[in-house]
DNA sequence: ACCTGAACACCGTTCAAGT
DNA sequence: ACCTGAACACCGTTCAAGT
């Protein structure tokens, strides 16, 4: 998967080839198809028609290109436009950070997302906090509703990928109904009753679900 | 910090110093101390007072010791007792919850927890599911709460780790609020209304506000 | 049966050397 | 100024060998 055709030795790079879009636009090529253990300086040189230490003139070390990337993705958090009311705005605000959290779950591995606050979720929380405003919610409040709306979106797109693989192979939810019925049903006598019902919703609609229910909460919050 | 002494070259150690539950608990006790990067099999086999390649007599390889890791963190899941109605239940498994990942964010790290539906999952919702049945909410219903409940869950506790060092450092809320200010006020007008206020909550409390509001979208439910 | 030594193919990174 | 080769201290794991 090197970039260029590969006969005999490689030549020296030429001196233009690399600078820190480049690479953080290679790196993010490299983690979309084969995920973040794949991203090593080698391969990432490798792709970049280039040997591991010219990466270090541009960065630091590995973790300076993973905060590049970071600070790259969380940029291309989408502002909603042409909201019709606060309450679309709130739900289109939260599928716009479930969205890019899901298109880019290595977000949710990388180290700068627990630990600095980024760019999506100022720009997010601004909107937000700008409806909660708009709707005669008090502060306090409406910090604890926007702490509460992204946990809730973090949780989503943290179990989305595992899910959504079984939301897409047509026998897994066949078999998951039958490894619950083999539960013994005096142990688990309520998961008996609601497994035939599974799965009641996919990956998307129980976000759905989940969001129409917080904006319910907001609906109370603002009629109080 | 390896177990005994260390003086001269280490004599081979004797026949029965291994066995898996052993192996699980000298990982956990790595991982509590230093995190799941410490985990390599050369540090698990120094604590263990072995050479590497001794692990492999008791597991195939190193993700098998990881998904004996989380089986037996998962089944650290502490049901509540005595509890005396259905909401207040409700409440009291999704702090269980909550608690067993936040004394073990290594659990969100581990495949297993995406891949794999895991035995507190099971058994906290078999208890979920027979209250939401007590309270007369029909299936669809209850398994999209489950579901949100789960996801609120796992995305407070994500957000943990970070934010609680935040609640921590007497100075990071002077200085988060100095940095909030310090932002051009005609783009982030509703952020610097609010800035003042914060931080209105720590992370238990900004837990258990999130939570409350779901339980009022239950009792919505339970009255519909 | 259970533990080990040596070796292999990786990894991130340093340091000095090429062009 | 920018890219590279060789080397170092790691990693998980194989395979054959000890006890």
């Amino acid at each position: 998967m090197s970039s260029g055709t590969n006969d005999g030795p490689r030549r020296r790079a030429p001196r233009g080839t690399l600078n820190r879009d480049l690479i953080v636009a290679t790196a993010i090529k490299v983690i979309d198809a084969d995920g973040l253990d794949a991203l090593t300086t080698r391969r990432l040189s490798d792709d970049l028609g280039v040997r591991p230490m010219a990466l270090y003139k541009y960065f630091a070390d590995k973790d300076a290109i993973l905060r590049a990337v970071a600070e790259e993705l969380f940029g291309r958090f989408e502002m909603p436009e042409r909201v019709p009311s606060d309450r679309e705005m709130l739900r289109q605000l939260m599928r716009s950070y479930f969205r890019l959290l899901v298109d880019h779950p290595v977000l949710l591995q990388l180290d700068a997302f627990r630990d600095e606050t980024n760019n999506a979720e100022i720009r997010s929380a601004e909107a937000l906090y700008a409806c909660f405003k708009a709707l005669g919610i008090d502060h306090r409040e409406a910090i604890g509703l926007v702490a509460t709306f992204v946990r809730f979106v973090v949780g989503s797109a943290t179990l989305y990928p595992g899910r959504r693989k079984w939301d897409e192979d047509p026998d897994h939810w066949k078999r998951q109904r039958q490894q619950l019925s083999a539960l013994p049903p005096e142990v688990y006598p309520a998961i008996h009753d609601v497994t035939p019902d599974f799965p009641a919703f996919n990956q998307e609609e129980v976000f759905e679900f989940g969001l129409e229910k917080l904006l319910c909460a907001v609906d109370a919050a603002a009629r109080g």
